[in-house]
DNA sequence: ACCCGGCTACGTCATTTGTCCTGTCCGGCG
DNA sequence: CGCCGGACAGGACAAATGACGTAGCCGGGT
């Protein structure tokens, strides 16, 4: 976590402060770089995960600085993930907009990033000039969506019944639990169930996403972003 | 793909010219700023897959200009995986060193990648004295691992009987196909064998892995880098 | 009050998967 | 040459998986 020097005499109003979230140096560098080009941003901060941001707002907070109008995040950091920390932000520092930046396209994810309070959701394949439209919107309380991410987030709602969006709750806990390889007795013993409705369970949401084995609904539930890749 | 125009004048004999290769624009802009803070290093060029890597390199190549002594790259591309990549660079164009740059640490990749003529291996969360470092290494005819890839490596020379590396080439083959979700009839029709050899394959590289499930296997070939994760 | 959807559970059945053992064929190696 | 390890194959069997139908329970909405 790094906080710029409170002399910094720049913090006018118009100035929109970042804070820069990302477990990876040369990817908080590129954003600094990025952000360093336009003249009424600027970067408040760095964090290296989403447990060193929340620590950031807070000290912030405490020494009565102004907080940044905008975060910059990654998802899947260690410490703590993306999501969770805009939960967070969201709910403790409501004044902060959280943009995220993240390499995966993973529509579960960006669903429960948005469901979560972000206000933006780029691909790091985005240009200086995407970061910045998503910077200027969040900070105008709009939300920037990369035009890749806009199209399956459409995708999604035209056709809920494909895709784990089909899936109820229970089943979406199954499937995580499949996707962690554990086979039906565990999943029982995890749930507290019968194994036979956690069969159920399974073979409805196989069902549903159209697949023939258990197998492939690892496959899937990664793809979607339910559940993290092995580490 | 970006070339540098050929008026760079610093290109003088002590200057080591280092292609950046990345997907993520980001990425690129924050290596290219790391390496901007080196006296001796210039970057030649940028691309944004493995494809492109090769492409810069041969126009370098016909249009006499020097090659670059050094290129930093991703694995996980898209038109050309960074392995590929290396492999052909290395293969065709023997003077310039290859040092990657990514992610994750998959000892299966790393493994890979090294075997193909790597000549570093950073992760992504390295600092800018690492990169320097890594370059500085290759271009000496060095080569520069990240300590944690170092000792996940050291780790997988120690014990060759955990992890894929106890199995052979066959059951490496159908663990790749168990990771893609397919059956066991289909992977004995993929393979040309008998559905008895598929199973007795996966049954005896389940046994050497020490797990229970195919549903496992996908996860433990997904760590291992043995299969890219779903897109 | 009524219905519907979701969670729970069970029974039955066909398939798939995984284990153990046996055995053949072939190529490399001492 | 004989030996060994790996690929291939099959038999026998146990266990797990998945499909389909049925059914009780409960909460939310009409």
């Amino acid at each position: 976590m790094t906080v710029q020097p409170g002399t910094s005499t720049g913090t006018s109003t118009g100035t929109i402060g970042v804070l820069v979230v990302d477990d990876h140096a040369v990817v908080r560098r590129g954003v600094v770089a990025y952000l360093e080009a336009l003249e009424n941003v600027e970067v408040v901060g760095e964090a290296a995960n989403g447990r060193d941001a929340i620590d950031c707002l807070e000290s912030l907070q405490v020494r009565r600085q102004p907080l940044p109008r905008v975060a910059l995040m990654d998802l899947m950091m260690p410490k703590m993930d993306g999501v969770e920390a805009t939960a967070e932000i969201a709910r403790r520092f409501p004044a902060v907009r959280v943009v995220i930046l993240t390499s995966f396209g993973e529509i579960e994810r960006i669903h429960a990033a948005l469901e979560n309070g972000a206000a933006g959701y780029l691909l790091k394949d985005a240009g200086p000039s995407e970061v910045a439209a998503a910077i200027y919107a969040a900070a105008n309380d709009d939300v920037f969506l990369d035009v890749t991410v806009a199209r399956r987030l459409a995708q999604k709602m035209r056709s809920p019944h494909s895709g784990v969006a089909a899936l109820t709750s229970r089943e979406r806990d199954v499937l995580v639990l499949v996707a962690e390889g554990r086979s039906n007795r565990e999943i029982a013993a995890k749930l507290v169930i019968s194994e036979r409705t956690a069969r159920t369970h399974v073979s409805n949401l196989l069902g549903k996403l159209g697949l023939r084995s258990r197998t492939q609904a690892v496959l899937v539930a990664m793809r979607e972003g339910l559940v993290p890749p092995p580490t």
